[in-house]
DNA sequence: TGGGGCCGGGG
DNA sequence: GTGTACGGCCCCA
């Protein structure tokens, strides 16, 4: 037997001699992939049913009878203790068993797939160094397999050096997205630690594509990052290959790509990262493309303007632009992966979800596939996933503003209100209950009441995360900032924080194994209890109230008085607030959730026009500038003038058609709207030439001149033409609102507003 | 003129 | 495919 260290990268189940295996991948401390299979794992499934029922039911078929185990067990489930009738055995035979017994009884765990359970039961997350015992054998034409005897958990921070290779692609686009029937690829590019190659189409595609294929297998890298590569390229390439008779077989072990679960395709051997996933979850990057995130890390802008859209009119126009963009590309995306893999296989390591569908999961999957770690290691059964009524329930609370312009605000938030407020009153789906009893804590107004005499699971766990999470933070400062530990560890208390701060939604979501409507609620109603509390607080202590939203109060400052309301609230609530931020001035609409303020210099805008991809950027700009006026001069100073100036300038045509441009979301199918709107018609339109409309896909588009309601004249962006843009829409209905919005409140009137915008320029006909 | 559909971003 | 609260646009009756 063979003894060594590796760090599993990934945990997939494989047919081995018949059978389905456990294998695990790995790499050993050289960066060497091994493979491990375990053809011994035993797999289980709980049936609430009395053991001679589930027997009797099981006897029918005598060959699955004779090859599962039946025995009786207590477990917990939800809190409580209850028998349940435990079916073990080889796992197709444990599935079919379950399959059967189903149809008479409640089985658990039949839901949670072979692969996760073997991570689940055998305490194998992926992401991590483990200690192996082995013996060789012969799988797959693999060069290093092995039989797996043993393995344990090792204690090395870090990774092994990965193979990383960033592909990126660019077919004809006739229609939105590349068809595998009748759209050929123009080139390809390929970025590694080698350096960048690019590939161009001549004669043959056929050429092209084996010469893809071939440097992909040269490099053999472990991870394979694209961006959209899930959703747009893969499909493409495999179908557009199979079409010109190359099989997409880029993995190592099966060679040929394949699609999972999720609309993630699988790549034997290798880990598939599609940064787009990343991406899609950062919401302060509004239209989700490649050069926001090279922006948002600090990476270099694309030397050439470009977009995926333009790929034909770029092939037949200028070769070298499209190369050059092509190239830009494919390094932002292996530069992007570089700075973000600490945080990806955090994720991964933390929540035991395998790197590969680490990304594809959606945040509530990646808290529940840690939540489910826990779970079993405490003893719990696994609830089912049930599909469940949408039940909405009451939420924060949310002040009404003070409007107008105010000098000297503080900012008062609490501290991870939800999370903290799950800890003190024990909420989990299992302690809340309707009924009043001993040992329930009951609260009157709600109707619902929290057992004390029992710990919760999901408090406990987010009491683990933010410990854990600090001793992260400590161990950070021993560290210096150069050690390869230090990303690990700073990206790890991240990953904590991330998932302590999901759990209550995730609690509140009708898809959660662990969902319960009435602790969300319960939640809520104790938040709402804890800020009207200290609003009270702060009035007897005479501190002015001007706005407050869910966990945060903003008044007047006062720093004695600030002090004061803050013991109180971590002696009498329990609860930690802390002083924000102090706004040297800030401006309130009459509107809650929008206002704007400055401090130490920074002006900031929230929830208004600014910061809305359905407004354009012209207007967007415009409001930022006549705020900033606002606030640095404490007055309307020339806001007025900006407003001016802006309208001039669009007026005289020399505002760039991408500033007009107007983004907004396909929210679900085409054929499902009611309504007509813009970005809808627009879809429309593109749909009837046979572009794919998908959910999640951004329509920008501009207003043209001509009669009717705009949905009529909104074009998409690659058609509009900068003559024909519709002047007077834009002042009427996108410069002067977003600029009154924060001028109103300090007493500019709409009129005030429309006159200076009217009368500069040609005057008033020009655009009414 | 007001209500419904829809969207996006705040905490 | 984590939660709710909210404002504001456009369309249509």
């Amino acid at each position: 037997m063979k003894k060594g260290v590796f760090w599993i990268y990934d945990v997939t189940v494989e047919e081995v001699r018949g059978k389905d295996s456990i294998v695990l991948w790995g790499l050993d401390e050289d960066g060497v992939p091994h493979v491990f299979i375990d053809s011994g794992f035993t797999d289980h499934v709980y049936v609430a049913g009395d053991p001679d029922s589930v027997e009797k039911v099981l006897s029918e078929n005598p060959i699955l009878y004779r090859r599962v185990s039946i025995s009786n067990t207590v477990r917990r489930f939800l809190g409580r203790e209850y028998p349940f009738t435990m079916i073990s055995g080889d796992p197709a035979s444990v599935r079919d068993a379950g399959r059967l017994l189903n149809r008479f009884f409640e089985v658990f765990e039949l839901d949670v797939r072979l692969s996760q359970k073997y991570i689940l039961y055998k305490g194998v997350k992926p992401s991590r160094w483990y200690n192996i015992e082995y013996e060789d054998i012969q799988w797959g034409g693999w060069r290093y397999s092995h039989r797996l005897m043993n393995i344990s958990l090792g204690d090395v921070i870090g990774y092994p050096d990965l193979k990383v290779v960033a592909v990126d692609l660019a077919p004809s686009l006739s229609l939105g997205e590349p068809d595998p029937d009748g759209d050929p690829l123009y080139a390809y590019a390929l970025y590694s630690k080698e350096g960048i190659y690019t590939g161009e189409r001549g004669e043959s595609e056929y050429r092209l594509f084996k010469d893809m294929v071939d440097r992909l297998l040269e490099n053999d890298p472990d991870v394979i990052v694209t961006f959209m590569g899930n959703r747009v390229y893969y499909p493409y390439l495999r179908e557009r290959g199979g079409k010109i008779g190359l099989k997409l077989g880029i993995g190592r072990y099966p060679k040929e790509i394949y699609q999972s679960v999720l609309g993630h395709y699988s790549i034997g051997g290798r880990i598939n990262i599609d940064l787009y996933e990343y991406v899609d979850g950062l919401p302060f990057l509004q239209l989700k493309t490649l050069e926001e995130l090279a922006r948002y890390l600090g990476l270099p802008d694309p030397p050439v303007k470009g977009d995926p859209y333009l790929y034909d009119r770029m092939w037949m126009e200028d070769r070298d632009k499209l190369i050059e963009y092509l190239s830009w590309r494919v390094e932002t995306i292996y530069k992007s992966f570089e700075r973000l893999a600490h945080d990806i296989i955090e994720m991964s390591s933390v929540t035991g979800i395998p790197l590969d569908y680490v990304l594809t999961s959606s945040s509530g999957r990646q808290v529940e596939f840690y939540i489910m770690c826990e779970a079993v290691g405490r003893g719990e059964v696994i609830p089912p996933q049930v599909s469940r009524e949408v039940r909405s329930y009451q939420g924060g609370m949310v002040l009404e503003p003070v409007k107008g312009l105010h000098r000297g605000v503080a900012v008062i938030d609490f501290k991870s209100m939800y999370p903290s407020i799950m800890i003190k009153y024990n909420i989990s789906p299992e302690t809340v209950t309707d009924r009043r009893g001993d040992n329930v804590e009951f609260f009157e107004e709600v109707g619902l009441g929290v057992h004390r005499d029992r710990e919760g699971l999901l408090p406990t766990l987010v009491e683990k995360l933010i410990r854990l999470r600090d001793e992260a933070r400590r161990s950070l400062t021993g560290l210096p900032r150069e050690d390869p530990r230090f990303k690990v560890v700073d990206a790890r208390q991240r990953i904590y924080k991330i998932l302590a701060n999901t759990v209550y939604g995730y609690m509140g979501w009708p898809s959660a194994r662990w969902y319960s409507r009435q602790a969300a609620l319960l939640v809520t109603y104790l938040g709402r209890q804890v800020i009207t509390a200290t609003m009270d607080k702060a009035s007897k202590l005479g501190l002015e109230i001007i706005y407050g939203d869910t966990d945060s109060l903003f008044v007047r400052h006062n720093v004695e008085k600030i002090g004061e309301l803050l013991s109180w609230v971590e002696n009498e609530l329990g609860m930690e607030a802390k002083l924000e931020k102090v706004y040297k001035r800030v401006i309130f609409t009459s509107a809650k959730k929008r206002y704007a303020g400055i401090y130490d210099s920074v002006v900031e805008l929230v929830g208004l026009e600014y910061l809305r991809r359905d407004w354009c950027r012209y207007a967007r700009n415009l409001q930022y500038d006549v705020a900033s006026e606002v606030l640095v001069m404490g007055g309307v100073g020339d806001s007025l003038g900006i407003v001016k100036r802006y309208v001039d300038r669009l007026r005289r045509g020399e505002v760039p058609l991408d500033d007009l441009v107007i983004w907004e979301q396909i929210s679900k199918p085409l054929d499902e709207y009611k309504v007509n709107s813009p970005h809808i018609e627009v879809a429309r339109k593109l749909a009837m030439k046979g572009w794919k409309i998908r959910r999640g896909v951004f329509i920008g588009y501009v207003i043209q001149k001509g009669d009717g309601p705009i949905y009529t004249r909104a074009v998409h962006y690659l058609d509009a033409d900068p003559s024909l843009i519709d002047v007077g829409y834009y002042v009427k209905h996108q410069l002067i609102p977003s600029a009154h919005r924060v001028l109103e409140p300090i007493g500019v009137s709409r009129k005030e507003v429309e006159n200076v915008a009217l009368y500069s320029g040609r005057g008033l006909d020009a655009f009414m």
